[in-house]
DNA sequence: GTCCATGTTCTTTA
DNA sequence: CTAAAGAACATGGA
């Protein structure tokens, strides 16, 4: 159930071993989970070589030769394993690609299916639809994107404005730069928008160095838990005291989701 | 049986 | 047009 630092650490593992390597077999499994244009997705695959893995906030995409590209998007409960093509192949796995030459396997796997795969045969789709990817984030553009009188934690949450945050960062986000998560964007000060792209950044930097948040069961390509789930200051905190002011932790919601709140740090907008 | 889940999209209501 | 709330999607864990 990935965010942009769980999509990050799988392409960091994708990109140690797939470029240079030729798609050789492709198996579809459910058919309405892989879009691709006609004929098929093996037909589009079969034989060609990936160029470089790419991310662009939670989708990533394997970009081929001369051009065209494989994009996936994990949704909640989706996971992509590379490994060896004798493993034993999990349940719900709806789409497997082998490479010629190496006994290696590229599986997606999906339970709930809420996320999808989809193949441009000649194009590279992975950022359509989608505003600037939240770790390149500049200032101006940043300040220009917050200035709506909706609330804060929509605004971030929502993929066509920024790309790549979901419900863990940004409630830790905005708990480090004591915000209120219902906060309308026009009602932040200059410092404060300065502040929650700061705290931003350093929460994505080192939840990448932690390899990811593993909540449930979320792993990355090789199979590794993340680390960065035990650096939580308010998200799954519910009841426990804040480590900063000591207050009670509580559970609002705020744009559909579970939300985390500091009463005593982020101050309730009325 | 209940509630909840790292996501997205659509519908309704204001 | 904008924003908010609720439901929907499908599966599994506590």
């Amino acid at each position: 159930m990935p965010e942009l630092p769980e999509v990050e650490t799988i392409v960091r593992v994708l990109r140690r071993r797939l470029p240079g390597a030729v798609i050789a077999d492709v198996r579809v499994g459910r058919r309405d989970y892989v879009r691709s244009p006609r004929p098929s997705a093996g037909a589009h695959l079969r034989g060609r070589r990936v160029r470089a893995v790419r991310r662009h906030g939670k989708r990533l995409a394997l970009l081929l030769e001369p051009r065209g590209s494989l994009v996936v998007h994990l949704g909640m409960s989706g996971r992509i394993d590379l490994g060896p093509a004798s493993a034993p192949v999990p349940r719900h796995t709806h789409l497997r690609l082998s490479f010629r030459g190496d006994d290696l396997e590229l599986r997606v796997t999906d339970p709930r299916r809420f996320g999808g795969v989809s193949v441009a045969p000649d194009r590279d789709g992975v950022a359509d639809g989608l505003g600037p990817d939240a770790l390149g984030l500049r200032r101006p553009v940043f300040r220009r994107i917050v200035a709506r009188p909706r609330q804060i934690k929509a605004l971030l949450l929502d993929q066509r404005a920024i790309a790549g945050l979901g419900n863990i960062y940004v409630d830790e986000a905005l708990w480090a730069a004591g915000i209120h998560p219902l906060t309308r964007g026009t009602d932040l000060g200059d410092d404060e928008v300065r502040h929650l792209l700061a705290q931003l950044r350093r929460i994505l930097a080192a939840a990448i160095r932690h390899r990811g948040s593993t909540i449930r069961d979320w792993r990355d390509a090789r199979g590794a838990s993340g680390g960065f789930q035990a650096r939580h200051r308010v998200y799954g905190r519910t009841g426990l005291p804040c480590v900063r002011c000591g207050a009670t932790i509580v559970r609002i919601l705020a744009a559909g989701r579970s939300t985390h709140v500091c009463p005593g740090c982020q101050p309730s907008p009325g």
